[in-house]
DNA sequence: CTGAAAGCGCTTACAG
DNA sequence: CTGAAAGCGCTTACAG
């Protein structure tokens, strides 16, 4: 592979000290000046030479290299679930560009490909200015250690982890859930089913928190709303029984494969109901290419952007407070929720 | 920051030298064996102080990273097209994760936030030991030097720029849209019309290349099949007219956006018609959500994973000669395609 | 205003 | 079997 061409190069054509170069090309303006025939010789020879700065050796002579890293636990673009990083990614994207900075993709292992040692994986993450984490789980140990020593991190996600010392930005789950709820309280909902996954992840217990949380608001009762099912347990008669009992709306958790609220709209469907006439029915989020769904929609795109400008903040050593940001989630009306029917169900 | 734990400091808590250190953990079993017990010593100390190699440093010094550059051209997740270019970067991420590589991004403008400069852009994808290149456009001569450097690269899509130097993995659009119209022929269509977009990529051009010879090979007139056609003329008015002609089969070009297709199949709707009792639709390619479409499947995935493998075969110096590869596409039956009705309409 | 020198953390001949 | 030394291409005090 041919040489490309370096500083020392362009300081033999220009006839001054590869010192004067570096100091030429970085162009700092600050302190020492230099003769502006000086400059110009210089920056002729590097266009004639097509002079481009090597990446490597200055970041390792600085400790700048405009890189961003992007971490993540399992991968980076998991096609299951597409519609829900596919756009975190973008907006990840966008802003890093916006910002000139590159993005450094840790595809998980980080060399060898068997078991993936977090530690030495987590630890290659140094290469860049400063780190994205995306995943359920933190692995704790090297974390803190990255912490510890100053590193530049933010979490996409909230993370109550390590004594909440982890930068990060996430969705307030919490206030939209509670929003959806309340909005079915006002319309004088008082049976309520809340359909959750099984998992316990801090996006599926702060969203029934907020469930929780709005129906004390509105005085309405708690117990037994909650119901924990798989997917596959969600049919037909599940929710026909519900409204033999009584239940005038449905609230369904939508996790990052949508399979629980897809389950629960053609169990409604298949039951031979109809929305709203029959039952009401929300998702805490957005089902795909469901737009109609009553619901609200979790700003992904966003959550991508400020990440990287929180990072970046870092970096540049600028705001030291906020580090932990929630985005609010905008409500989507749809047309699955209606006004409760006045007189009692039997 | 606290300072990461270098070899410097293995050294002195094993008590060797600092080459030794790099000896043992470089692992190279080759050439001068190290005494085991020292192996252990260093190994332990590196273990101790949780030693992981910078890898900035590593590629100054040596001229390997594992990191895998992708360079694009506009923004590496063009929302507007997201389901074309996901399955291709699940797939180089996929393949990079197995192989033990990161990714790097280069989010086109590579600093300065300015106008994008190419020149400077594409020679900081030296950061890598090697780029993958997306992109209708080829900066020739940026590229050329890359070339002639003997960096390492790979497009991601067909390229007969610079006269064919330029390693590739493409898709063999030509013989899948021979293929789709060959069906039409065998199914005793006669008129057939070639719906196109504007635009002359490459794999636009290919496509219809592929068309017109597989109507000559059916010994089909070729003069006014293909039709250039933006999406917003396309409606229920022209499709009605070409059947009224006669026309018994009509082929359209999926572009990235989809927008044809959608606007094809939209307009046979309008008008109307029933696929394929009054006629026949093929796409060239796979509209979205729409697997009842007869065409053929874009391998992306498959894209993605094989340019990653073309370029760390080209990196670590394997296979010189196959630096172009062609992908198939698997035919999509699909059930909007049928029979030529056996007398002619009028 | 400009240059000689050290250093960033590694690898790689080359000696011993 | 192990170490001293040079070098990868930059930046950054520090002298002149």
């Amino acid at each position: 592979m041919a040489r490309a061409p370096r500083q020392a190069d362009i300081a033999a054509a220009a006839g001054v000290s590869q010192t004067t170069v570096s100091l030429v090309l970085s162009g700092s303006t600050d302190g020492s000046r230099l003769a502006e025939a000086t400059r110009q010789r210089v920056l002729a020879a590097a266009e004639q030479l097509g002079y481009v700065p090597d990446p490597v050796a200055t970041r390792l002579a600085s400790s700048r290299n405009r890189m961003l890293g992007v971490y993540t636990f399992a991968t980076a673009f998991p096609t299951a679930v597409d519609g829900f990083y596919y756009p975190i990614l973008a907006g990840i994207e966008a802003e890093a560009a916006a910002l000139g900075q590159d993005l450094v993709l840790f595809t998980g292992t980080g060399g060898s490909g068997e078991r993936p040692d977090h530690r030495a994986a987590i630890r290659r993450t140094r290469i860049a200015d400063g780190c994205l984490f995306f995943g359920r789980h933190v692995p704790e140990e090297p974390i803190d250690w990255l912490l510890g020593d100053g590193f530049p991190l933010v979490y996409v996600g909230r993370r109550d982890e390590l004594g909440g010392r982890i930068p990060f930005v996430g969705v307030d789950y919490v206030a939209a859930s509670a929003e959806v709820v309340g909005r079915l309280a006002a319309l004088g909902h008082r049976q309520i089913r809340y359909l959750r996954c099984g998992d316990d992840a801090l996006s599926s217990t702060d969203r029934e928190q907020g469930v929780l949380a709005a129906l004390r608001t509105a005085r309405l009762p708690v117990r037994r709303v909650v119901v924990r099912a798989e997917a596959e347990a969600v049919d037909a008669g599940l929710i026909s029984r519900w409204v033999a009992d009584g239940v005038t709306a449905v609230v369904v958790e939508e996790t990052d494969t949508g399979d629980l609220s897809a389950a629960a709209l053609a169990a409604v469907e298949s039951a031979g109901l109809v929305c709203p006439r029959d039952l009401s029915l929300a998702v805490l989020g957005q089902p795909k290419d469901r737009p109609d769904v009553s619901g609200f929609e979790v700003p992904r795109w966003e959550l991508g952007r400020r990440s990287v400008r929180l990072l970046v903040d870092q970096i540049t050593g600028a705001r030291r407070r906020t580090d932990q940001q929630l985005l609010a989630c905008r409500p989507v009306p749809g047309s699955t929720v209606g006004a409760a029917p006045t007189a009692p169900r039997r």
